[in-house]
DNA sequence: AAACCTGTTAATGGATACATTTTTTTTGAT
DNA sequence: ATCAAAAAAAATGTATCCATTAACAGGTTT
């Protein structure tokens, strides 16, 4: 086994070739990892279109790669929902509808909900308490300030991911993150939601309600009061969808995460 | 919306193939989809040890074919949470604890919950109750026999999984079948629950006391109590962990589907 | 003896080539 | 003109090779 003197034909053949220049990335790094993420974020920019026919080739042209890390994502990506395989005529991006919306605000409410009973039951530890009330604290500042503007939603929804984050993560169960996970193929049904759409921002009154539902979230576990803590997480997150119908808000500019 | 049986995750799919030995595989029928199914049959009959250190060639010998395909499975396993990966070490079966198992339980009977909510808001159609009341007509003649053997059980657990589908699929929510899915990597939490661990019956009160779970469950939908139906399927699923304490049943011999 | 290099090996990521299947287009016969 | 068969093209699956990187073992230095 001849190995490491002789390689005189390799030096400079591929490497060059796979240049980049078609998107600015840089493939250098490792691992197709991060050509899955990049699939998926250009999917959730729009740059493919939801009609468009994707194939391992097509994919693999336009990202400067060859097509065995394109197709392990590509696979991958479908076996997560987000495109869908069309046998023998490539991948398409997955099309939802508004009912599909709404199905997956009402499977994250239940679980987030799910995350808050159990907290409750099994009592929060010193260091996720704080946690939430550091956050508690930050919605309250934005609401007291009274303004909605970049700085305000910004602030309430970096709060706003704490809150939820703790909850689920001190809640213990693995599954329940797991699932969520699977939500996230809907731009704004997962935990990364965006905030707002179209855009638009929420009102004041919205912010202001969801931070008073926080409290009241944050209290009911910690005396234990399971049942409460489910139904108001469940209210917080699923009523949310409602809210624009009965408040006049703007299509649903606003999701709590 | 996509409700052909087309979803991303294998639940429904029928996948008969399965024991096959190690070398002597057919390979020439299409696709890596059978070398996923392979490999995850092979986790699930625990002929790879949770130890074991799994790497791309190592099961590439394993199988008679090149990493290329191995290594695209590998990778959608992973992603799936049956394996997972040691940077730079391989794979490893992803190992599970009891208290994992009693949190994916959790999860299972909340979602199935919310989809018996569901199905009891919008209403039952004509063939949906059918099948229903043809799942009932089953676990009662099952029980009525007053017998627990293969036979008995057998029948008692195509009539549950009947049950449990059609309520799941007649819900129209696709992220609950789908998240659920996500729970099958625990051979007994998912809908293809085995019925008898440690080849241990369930007793004929617990069959007994699922058929009439089964009933209140159908009752409460077909009249649209959604609270009704939430709770008491809740209570069917999450109840049966508790089952074996109250009654005394060996260890969680059944999980009902 | 502990910390540090260093060469070696194992493991993974990626590209190309080729085989096989599937889809589409073209062609030919009725 | 219509349908069927054949040819072309596209899409996919697999194998093999090369490159890069991370773990490991052995020896050296302090």
């Amino acid at each position: 086994m001849d190995k490491s003197g002789e390689s005189p034909t390799q030096e400079l053949s591929a490497q060059e070739s796979s240049a980049q220049e078609s998107s600015g990335l840089d493939y250098r790094q490792n691992s197709d990892q991060r050509v899955i993420e990049t699939i998926r974020e250009m999917i959730a920019a729009g740059q493919l279109d939801a009609f468009e026919k994707l194939t391992e080739s097509s994919i693999s042209r336009q990202l400067g790669l060859s097509r065995t890390p394109v197709r392990a994502a590509l696979k991958v990506l479908a076996a997560e929902g987000l495109l869908s395989k069309m046998e023998g005529r490539g991948y398409q991006v997955r099309r939802f509808t508004e009912q599909d919306h709404a199905a997956a605000l009402d499977v994250r409410a239940i679980l987030e909900a799910l995350a808050a009973e159990q907290l409750a039951r099994q009592g929060l530890d010193a260091q996720n308490k704080q946690r939430l009330e550091k956050s508690l604290a930050m919605t309250d500042t934005v609401v007291r300030r009274g303004l909605v503007d970049d700085e305000s939603v910004e602030a309430f929804s970096v709060a706003n991911l704490i809150f939820h984050r703790t909850i689920m993560s001190a809640a213990g169960n693995q599954f329940i993150p797991d699932c969520i996970g699977r939500l996230a193929v809907l731009p704004d049904a997962g935990l990364g939601a965006v905030h707002s759409l179209n855009g638009k921002y929420p009102t004041l009154e919205r912010l202001a309600v969801s931070h008073q539902q926080h409290i009241i979230i944050a209290q009911a576990i910690e005396r234990g009061e399971g049942g409460r803590a489910f139904a108001m997480m469940r209210e917080h997150i699923g009523g949310s969808a409602q809210y624009h119908q009965l408040f006049g808000d703007t299509r649903a500019s606003f999701f709590p995460e």
